[in-house]
DNA sequence: TGACGGATTTACT
DNA sequence: GTAAATCCGTCAA
């Protein structure tokens, strides 16, 4: 399967954040392999989003690895628990990213629920089975992604995306999650989803 | 150096 | 449905 170049990163997170839907998150630890497929993403478009970190010109050692340029980690930690996991997207000084809301879980059941709940796949309920990758914060458990991946080349070979399946599928726009605080930003249609996914996390618009 | 709030999750009622 | 958990990054001093 191919692996995306840094080329297909090098655009505006509203197209990377659509096209990313359905391709194969993949995660490489101690040559042990976990891979997922991206169903939920949003995009946050930098100098003229003020959901983004970014937002104005916005410069601190968090954001710096936005500015580097596209097809590398931004992974930063959030309510004192969790990490988020983002793409850059866009040539350097365009400070964009999409964020990497929901995947569903294809190969490497038993690591991620490790990961999550301690337990094999097999010993999971039905709903921690569906609650072990539909966020964010939980995605990043399950692969084991923290601080330590902030920066790393997402064209790489520890954290990369392969082209998926392609299958048919149909696209949802929606609202942004988790972004009240801005202003007329928040209503802006930036979330994308695959129709009818279960590991979804937030459905409706 | 210290106060404050958050691109969330989980366990409650 | 609501609330607690929990701590890093940011900004102001």
């Amino acid at each position: 399967m191919s692996l995306l170049n840094r080329k297909f990163y090098n655009r505006d997170s509203l197209i990377v954040a659509k096209e990313l839907l359905g391709k194969l998150l993949v995660r490489e630890i101690d040559g042990q392999k976990i891979s997922a497929k991206i169903v939920e993403t949003e995009a946050y478009m930098g100098f003229r989003d003020k959901a983004a970190h970014s937002y104005g010109g916005r410069r601190t050692q968090r954001v710096e690895v936005m500015y580097g340029g596209p097809g590398f980690a931004y992974v930063f930690f959030v309510y004192g628990m969790h990490y988020c996991f983002n793409v850059v997207t866009r040539e350097e000084e365009n400070p964009q990213a999409v964020l990497i809301r929901a995947v569903e879980p294809i190969e490497g059941l038993d690591i991620m629920a490790q990961n999550r709940f301690g337990k094999s796949y097999s010993k999971l309920s039905k709903s921690q089975m569906k609650n072990l990758t539909n966020g964010p914060g939980k995605l990043c458990r399950a692969l084991s992604i923290d601080k330590n991946l902030n920066g790393e080349d997402v064209c790489g070979s520890k954290l990369y995306v392969e082209e998926g399946e392609n299958e048919k599928f149909s696209i949802v726009s929606a609202k942004r999650i988790g972004v009240d605080y801005a202003e007329e930003a928040k209503d802006y249609l930036w979330r994308f989803y695959i129709k009818d996914n279960t590991y979804v996390s937030v459905k409706s618009l």
